[in-house]
RNA sequence: GGGCCCGUAGCUUAGUUUGGCUGGAGCACCCGGCUGAUAACCGGGAGGUCGAGCGUUCAAAUCGCUCCGGGCCCA
């Protein structure tokens, strides 16, 4: 059976037993164990990267319910609100501005951005289904959701009540499009290099006499729009500073250092610092635009100014970027922002107006050209920030913004960050930390329509009212609120508020808020906390654990930080385990414009999702990691085709020998069993612990080397017992063995490979997802003690060294594993190792090799004893190992092998021509001499084993090919042929 | 320009925290063997400047510094 067929049966059995949702009641009086879903937004498409994430959480959360945890909580959510929404609204319309929105009406807008949020939630849910990932979808939590707005309003007033809310004038990144600012966290996700004008102006010196040649300051931009804005010039004052003359007679001034970049030819007159230039007068680039307080257009002092790029002498505008708003601060230059609020000009700046800020660049250019103060014009490649969703480039504006002070909480941020496990640890000191450590104000409005409305109001007396509950607002109103009230725009600002104090009108601030608050009132507002279940959210517990991409570092876990700092003044999480990006095959990021993203459901269409969720834990999943059909099949799909083997060994030789498992832990005498229980507890002991530590890595490898072991050496050398004709002792505490730990393989597995492990465990119980059995996944996690044997592992590890070495003699000895070899020497295994194995030490070693006996000897012995070449070959004693193998099989012997020749060929011939392994046959058979002489030797025991049941010679050798007949001319020197004749149904 | 991470065989990786035997696996490859559970298995071979250099040390994949390459983030 296909990884992909198990998987289709389990899924079914597990809905037709509703296990998911069982497992949702278990534990009830359980130690608590806090989760909360990070929410996708269901607008966009679910791709690899949430598969590995969702995977590690899966993996976790199953485990700590096996554990005994009770879940809190399993409620699967959707980030609803933002941008993203608004943007694909937008899009279906084919919008350009926000001016479309309003003609259209807010309200259907928000109607439609409501409809919207809904896109591919069928695909994520098939893909959580798909994965095994088992949250409540059924009773999910909205980020739009009335219970969850009034939530996050509650969180805000407390924030407000505590000072942490303010309204400021500040430098933000600002989309013209969106008509809004961005949080840093936004703004990172678009940055894209791109080649911008870069233009040096000379700008006439105005303080300089009369008579003398004209002086000029070298001024350099790469904005050229921000020119009209311009309201000084700033120089580093420690910086030095040359007066240039060049060939042109002009008088330039800029950096020394930026004299080499220029290629300046001429000489310099003179040398200054850049204190010295400060308090210069100059002419602005556009003269008379904005009007001449008499603090600007001088030159003033800026320690920003570096001699990196440009020339040293930098354009202030103050209302476009951090630098040139702190220095306008500083000396009280005004603002002048000749944009409208969708970047375009105004017609404060005549020729360009109603041009869109970067279309303006070239024609401002041009104009200065013609001005004659346009020194040089050149192309500069560099990074500049874009929206992250609408791909518009961004400016830095001044704006009124509302911001969450957490520069004042940053030293508790701090302090709580430095108690959360960082899966990888790096994370706490490295990239968040050092985020952290930068200390931000966050800023929290949006001009926008699809989000929390920022519920505060103002008084025309001059304050602010803001509100914390929806029974407020209706207070506020003076009457209950509408049937069904919907805290959106625009029907927030359609409920009339008077003032508690004055009685007068209030108008709210009209933003929604930044959508990364909502995301980050999770832990709470899922609960409609304080309104509700306050027995469900501890206000004093950070969650117990939380699993995302690097990509939230600024995003998710720094909104659930900042809150569960300012709001309860505790961390936000114990754990988080941060994924990698998903590359592709190659090692590139995936990416829409690349077209190299992978669909996660058709990839597990393709290669079963245990098979993607075991090559995730495999994998490098920390860090940037390559996920492919690829890797899937290299890693995933190879272990767990080895163990559903394993397990369809034991279903068919179980089925045919009807053993039915018990329900008491085996005690096997087998040392062979008793080694493979051994290991057994050892891997369960080591996959709990790596579990318990979120090191879900280890436990996937360990379980993979466990299963190679499994199959590889206790199945294979477990064969002929399974085989044998009667059911005694023997062979049913081979079969408890087997089915107990592959019982105990499927418990272990349960976390990792959901659908595998219950497959797995059904088998080994024999209950086959039948209806009414028990689920893998509502049980407990296994337990297993009582076999540890370490004498015994020890003493096994040694055996297989020896079947290493021993098969290493034999190719020295030129004589093939077929035919038996009459003796083999071992000299010098401790007497505590055959101990610790007992008796079925020499018949494994003597059937692994081919051997009809097996010597064992002391070194000493060892060493006395005469092995003559001719006869044997030798395994130095030098080494730890003294093995000596004889190398000449007299003719009883040869014609033994020569029978495992003929035994071979016939089970071939059954293969190629597909019989089933329970079938009789008859047989037509050609034989030299010697081979027939075997044959005739061994008649009764080859017609057995191959389930003959009719033999006739061919007198002659079929020397033409025909039909049916198989021939071989060199079987030990001799020729063989052989067809099969007739097929009878047997039976076991 | 700054920060963080990564670099072990063609590929996937163990080992790095806490320095200590000839750096261990698996896949793929070559030779040979075995095989009616397996796209399986077994033996052997080839394949490593542990990214490079310098340093610390009796001893470095492991610790320090510098550099190179890749990724991500910030500016």
């Amino acid at each position: 059976m296909t990884i992909t067929a198990v998987e289709r049966r389990v899924s079914e059995y597990w809905d037709r037993e509703r296990v998911a949702a069982r497992t949702l009641e278990l534990n009830p009086n359980g130690p608590a164990f806090r989760f909360t879903e990070g929410p996708p937004t269901a607008n966009g498409r679910p791709h690899l990267g949430h598969l590995v994430a969702r995977s590690l959480k899966d993996g976790v959360l199953r485990h700590r319910r096996m554990r005994g945890y009770r879940l809190v909580s399993a409620m699967a959510g959707w980030d609803c609100h933002g941008l993203p929404v608004e943007v694909e609204v937008e899009k279906s319309h084919g919008w350009k501005s926000k001016k479309n929105i309003l003609d259209y009406g807010v309200d259907k807008f928000i109607q439609e951005c409501r409809a919207s949020v809904f896109t591919y939630e069928a695909t994520w849910r098939d893909m959580s289904r798909r994965m095994g990932y088992w949250l409540d979808y059924d009773h999910p939590y909205f980020t739009m959701d009335r219970s969850y707005v009034e939530s996050v309003w509650w969180s805000l007033k407390q924030l407000h009540d505590r000072g942490l809310l303010e309204k400021g004038r500040y430098v933000v990144p600002y989309c013209p499009r969106c008509e809004t600012p961005e949080a840093a966290h936004e703004v990172a996700q678009g940055y894209r290099d791109v080649t911008d004008p870069s233009v040096t102006l000379k700008l006439k010196v105005r303080d300089h006499p009369h008579g003398s040649p004209p002086r000029f300051f070298l001024v350099w931009t790469t904005t050229p729009w921000t020119l009209p804005a311009n309201l000084a010039l700033a120089v580093n004052p420690e910086m030095d500073y040359v007066v240039f003359r060049g060939e042109d007679g002009d008088e330039y001034i800029l950096a020394e250092a930026a004299v080499p970049r220029y290629a300046l030819a001429g000489t310099v007159l003179s040398r200054l610092k850049g204190r010295e230039l400060v308090g210069l007068h100059y002419v602005p680039p556009f003269p008379g635009l904005a009007p001449a307080e008499p603090e600007r257009f001088q030159v003033y002092p800026g320690a920003f100014v570096s001699s990196e790029d440009g020339t040293g002498v930098v354009h202030v505008a103050p209302s476009f970027g951090v630098d040139d708003y702190n220095l306008g601060s500083e000396f009280h230059l005004g603002f002048f922002d000749p944009l409208d609020s969708s970047g375009r000009f105004t017609d404060v700046v005549p020729g360009v107006k109603g041009l869109n800020f970067k279309a303006a660049d070239a024609v401002l250019a041009e104009r200065l050209k013609e001005e004659g103060i346009l020194w040089r014009e050149e192309k500069i490649t560099h990074t500049y920030p874009f929206c992250w969703r609408c791909k518009h480039p961004l400016i830095y504006r001044a704006l009124e913004t509302w911001f969450i002070r957490t520069k004042k909480a940053r030293d508790r941020l701090i302090a709580n960050n430095a108690t959360v496990n960082w899966f990888p640890a790096h994370m706490r000191e490295g990239r968040f930390g050092n985020f952290l450590e930068e200390g931000k104000d966050w800023a929290l409005s949006r001009n926008r329509y699809w989000g929390t409305p920022l519920p505060i109001w103002n008084c025309p007396e001059d304050h602010l009212v803001v509100v914390g509950s929806f029974a407020e607002l209706a207070e506020l109103h003076g009457s209950p609120l509408p049937e069904g009230f919907d805290p959106h725009k625009p029907f927030v600002d359609e409920v009339t508020l008077s003032c508690p104090r004055h009685g007068k009108p209030l108008t709210r601030e009209p933003y929604v808020i930044d959508c990364w608050y909502d995301s980050g009132s999770a832990p709470f507002a899922q609960y409609h906390y304080p309104f509700e279940n306050p027995t469900r959210f501890d206000p004093s517990a950070p969650l117990d654990f939380i699993a995302e991409g690097l990509d939230q570092t600024r995003g998710w876990f720094y909104s659930l930080l900042v809150l569960g700092t300012l709001l309860f003044d505790r961390p936000a999480y114990r754990s988080v385990i941060v994924n990698g990006l998903v590359m592709d095959d190659s090692g590139q990021k995936m990416s829409k414009s690349l077209g190299n993203v992978s669909d996660p459901v058709e990839l597990m269409q393709k290669m079963g999702a245990d098979s993607a969720r075991l090559a995730t834990y495999l994998g490098p999943y920390t860090e940037p990691m390559r996920f492919s059909e690829t890797t899937v099949r290299l890693s995933g799909v190879r272990l767990l085709t080895t163990l559903l083997n394993v397990g369809e060994f034991y279903r068919s030789n179980r089925a045919a020998d009807g053993f039915v498992p018990g329900t008491e832990a085996p005690r096997p005498a087998d040392a062979l069993d008793r080694w493979l229980l051994s290991r057994l507890e050892g891997l369960v002991e080591r996959v709990g612990r790596s579990m318990d530590l979120l090191d879900l890595h280890t436990a996937a490898a360990e379980i993979g080397t466990f299963t190679e072991e499994l199959s590889a050496w206790y199945l294979r050398r477990s064969r002929p017992r399974f085989w044998k004709e009667t059911m005694d002792a023997e062979k049913r505490e081979a079969y408890a063995t087997l089915a107990y730990a592959l019982e105990t393989l499927a418990g272990l597995l349960a976390p990792l490979a959901p659908h595998a492990a219950e497959h797995l465990f059904h088998v080994a119980r024999g209950t086959d997802l039948r209806e009414g059995t028990e689920s893998v996944h509502l049980r407990h996690w296994p337990e297993v003690s009582g076999y540890r044997n370490p004498p015994l592992e020890e003493a096994m590890s040694r055996v297989r060294v020896l079947v290493e070495t021993g098969r290493n003699l034999r190719m020295q000895a030129g004589v093939k594993s077929r035919i038996p070899l009459p003796e083999l020497v071992v000299g010098n295994v401790p007497a505590a190792d055959l101990a610790a194995l007992g008796a079925s030490f020499e018949p494994l070693l003597a059937e692994e090799l081919n051997v009809k006996k097996l010597t064992l000897l002391s070194p000493e012995e060892f060493a006395v004893r005469p092995f003559p070449e001719a006869e044997w070959v030798l395994r130095s004693t030098e080494t730890k190992l003294s093995l000596a193998l004889s190398r000449t099989p007299n003719r009883d012997l040869l014609l033994e092998g020569l029978s495992r020749e003929i035994v071979r060929r016939i089970q071939l011939t059954r293969k190629e021509e597909r019989l089933e392994y329970l079938h009789h046959v008859a047989i037509e058979l050609f034989l030299d001499p010697t081979l027939k002489e075997a044959m005739e030797l061994h008649r009764e025991r080859i017609l057995k084993e191959c389930q003959v049941s009719g033999l006739n010679y061919l007198e002659a050798w079929p020397a033409e090919p025909s039909p049916g007949v198989h021939r071989w001319d060199d079987v030990g020197g001799e020729r063989m042929a052989l067809r099969i004749t007739g097929v009878e149904t047997g039976a076991h």
